[in-house]
DNA sequence: CTTGACCCTCCAGTGACTGGAGTCTTTATG
DNA sequence: CATAAAGACTCCAGTCACTGGAGGGTCAAG
């Protein structure tokens, strides 16, 4: 199976998957023309990276649960630790973002938003 | 005032205030040493910059709305309309990250998370 | 035999800094 | 006056995870 096929089987452009071979997450065979060939273990672990990645997961993450997922003898610990820390890291950024979006939310809603120049959200950008 | 101390004044590193006049946020004097100088006006749009990109505004909406509160003549519409922009864009971040929490929170409670090597979170990655 | 869809590699750019090397100036101390 | 530390300068490279594009080779259909 040539790159093209592969990337519509795994959901993911063909860009990203040569990118992830030259950083060692995949490593198709290739024919004797050069092109990459992708076998069904490739196949496997592209789909388990655009399933990791679209949870979120920093590529290095990625890199170790795959390994982990290959590694009959894991512990399951090693996974839910990943798996946790990155929970934390989700948290804590939603926790910033409504912050922001309070502050947001309450400037906006007292800007006049019309053709006058006065504006509560400038006033208060460039320290009240 | 040498960047050093307009960096403690404003409350952002001094390499982020060389960035920020070479991408022309400010335009700070420079004195015979070849030194930068910052004076009050200075001041102000780094302490304008630092809330703004603290509120999460790209660089080029913080360019935008100092040009905005530099312009006597700019309605409150055009202000509004970028903090709208960038309200929106963070809900929809919030969305998406609370989506990502529900999932992983949900795999990673399914996951023992001991020495065995049983894991749902690595099923569920790997497709079922 | 040509067209068009693929495939290849290599290089540059994204955003917003950050770190580091190598150099110069200023200030404080012995 | 010499020196050393602090702070200033420029320029280059790296971050993260791709993405776009140039320039070229390969393959199947008509």
């Amino acid at each position: 199976m040539n790159i093209g096929e592969a990337a519509r089987a795994a959901g993911l452009p063909v860009k990203t998957i040569r990118y992830y071979e030259e950083i060692g997450l995949v490593r198709p065979a290739r024919s004797e023309n050069g092109y990459r060939v992708f076998a069904e273990p490739d196949l496997h672990k592209l789909n388990f990276l655009g399933r990791s990645r679209a949870l979120g997961f920093s590529i290095e993450d990625c890199r170790a649960l795959l390994a982990l997922y290959e590694d009959g003898t894991r512990s399951s610990s090693e996974v839910r630790e990943i798996a946790e820390r990155h929970l934390t890291d989700i948290e804590s950024k939603i926790t910033d973002l409504q912050s922001l979006r309070d502050t947001l939310a309450h400037l906006v809603a007292s800007c006049a938003g019309d053709e006058r120049p006065d504006c509560p959200i400038l006033d208060n950008l460039s320290g009240d």
